[in-house]
Formats: C-alpha cells, structure tokens, sequence
DNA sequence: TTAGTTTAGTTGATATGTCAACTATTTTGA
DNA sequence: TCAAAATAGTTGACATATCAACTAAACTAA
C-alpha cells in the first residue's frame, strides 16, 4: 500500500508546534503567528506588510491583521512612507528589541525538544525537503522579488 | 549562525498543501480539514470521534464541528452507540464511498506535484523525521490506545 | 492630461483550530 | 448503593487563516 501521509503529519506537526510554543508565549502577550512576523523583522526593520506576506507565503489580510495585533500590544510601529503613501514601514520598538533574547531562548528549547533522537543529517535532509515542497506547492519563495535586499530576509531564523 | 526554520517552512508547507488541495476539492463540497477524517475513516469505519480526535491530535471540538459537516453533506452518518450512549458510532454513506476513487486521485495528483524532484530516499527519511517531530512535540499517537485495531487505523493513508 | 490598471493595505464573511465550560452518561470506590 | 470522578460529545469565545471586495495611492499609456 502506498504510504501517503504527509498532509495528515504536516497538519499535526504544525499544530502540536503552535500550541507548544504558544504555551510558552502566554507570558508575553505575543503568539507563535506573532513572533513568526517579528523574526522576519529582527533580521530587518523598516519593511512593508507586502514583504511579510511574500516572504511567509501569508495572505496580506493575515499579515495585516497580525501587525495590527503587534502594534496594539507595544512590539512595533507603523510609519506611512513618504515616498508612496499606499505603504507603511514596520519598526520594532524597544519592546520588541528587550524581548528579542528571551524570544530566542524559547524558540531554542522548542526547538530542542522537536530535535530530539534526530541526527544532524536526518535534519538536514528534512529542511531541504521541506523547503523543497514549499517550492513543489507554488510557493516560490525564492523567485519572488519582495525585497531589495533578498537574501538577508529570506536567510533569517525560525 | 543557527538556522532555525522549521516552525516557518512547517506553517508555509502545511497551508500551501491545504490551499492546493481545497482548490482541487472545491466541486465536492468537502475540504481537506474533512478528507483528513474521511481517510481514516475508508479504512475503519464505526469509530468514535474520540478515535479521530487522537489519531490526528486533533481538539474534539474541532472533530465534532467537521463531522456535523461532514454528516450534513451526506458523507457520513451518526449513530449513537447502544452499549454506551454517550458515545456516537460514525459511518460511511454510499456518497462517500462513492467518492473514494475520485478523492485517492485527487490525492495522488497532489502527492505528485509535492514530491517533484525529492528521491524516494529523501522523501523516507523526511517522513520518518516528520513523524519523529510528532512524537517529540507530545503527540504520542502510537501510544495512545485509541482503538483495539491500532495497527491499522495508524497505517492509514492522507 | 487623464482614464484605466496596478499595488498596498483594510475589512467582512467564512473555515479551521484552541481552550474552557457545559450536558449526559458511565465507571469507580468507600 | 450511590456520590464523586471520568469520559464522550457539544457549545461559546476567541485565534489564525483564506478569499473577495473595498479604499486610496501610484503608475501607465493613448
């Protein structure tokens, strides 16, 4: 019989990862949607909504609606830009820079834990293939061009 | 520096893969949130939603609303168990068993198109990784006796 | 120029998931 | 036996995502 399950643990490795990390989190008035956008931001500020939403493969209104939960809870600012009064840059605040170690710390011990009786190759291999399905589905994030400086935000962490 | 993409590329695979194939089940009036049931259920039906709920660790709030659906678009029938009457056995209608041919190929097309340029080596190891991440992260689905039959219903395909 | 298109972001409707509280049963144990 | 605990399922409140329709601004081309 054919094996086809990655759909079903697809779903169940995501969610049982959100509410991991979600319970962690509660002290902080930020949730694992939240601190996905705020990774991108630590590795670049000063960025538009339409870069998340490319860089993450998130639907604007999604991205929208997380940044505006961002900002009513003191993590970051929204600039209108001078230059084109359609945009709006994204700046962390002192807030968001404070949180940033502790930030880490939690994504370590996550990420501990989900590595665990897992070699450095076995991971290695299933980062590239996952990376790999990411582009099989459409997604192409590499091919889009929603930023200057590419590289930088599409090698940042988490 | 560390990389640390899992949670993203997790949450990017997993909405890219339910996008794709609820675009493929649009004409059937089913999603892919109901597939996934559905699958578990063309290899065992007369199971609880208590059984669904822990093969895929998934809330039973959220099984109870997609089997309402689920049995309001004449896929499945609720019984309630006589021996326990709490309890509510589920069964495959004729629609859905009708369905299964054209579901599987459904299927099958977006398993292609997922494992475009991934070996069969690489797709093992990603799996069996994926897998391991389940059970780090807590979900214990081998372990958790969810029905006398465990072989089987954890063998199932999707 | 200026009308039509494109782009950035917001909003509304809906789908899917969590948690907590609830009802109704069944099981357990003093 | 029968009160307390456990179990199965439902419901309400909320979080996170999609899509489509909208506003506003910027771009494009006759």
């Amino acid at each position: 019989m054919q094996k086809k399950c990655i759909g079903k643990y697809l779903s169940i490795a995501r969610r049982a990862h959100s509410t991991l990390l979600d319970q962690k989190l509660k002290p902080y008035d930020i949730s694992h949607a939240q601190i996905m956008l705020l990774m991108a931001l630590y590795k670049k500020e000063g960025i538009y909504q339409q870069n998340l939403s490319q860089m993450y493969n998130l639907n604007k209104a999604a991205v929208g609606r997380e940044i505006q939960k961002l900002s009513e809870n003191g993590f970051i600012i929204k600039k209108p830009d001078p230059k084109d009064k359609r945009k709006k840059l994204i700046y962390l605040t002192k807030k968001a820079k404070d949180f940033k170690t502790k930030l880490l710390n939690i994504l370590d011990t996550v990420e501990q834990q989900l590595r665990e009786n897992i070699t450095g190759e076995e991971m290695e291999t299933f980062i590239k293939v996952l990376e790999k399905i990411c582009d099989n589905l459409n997604v192409n994030l590499k091919e889009k061009h929603c930023i200057e400086n590419k590289e930088e935000l599409n090698e940042h962490n988490e």
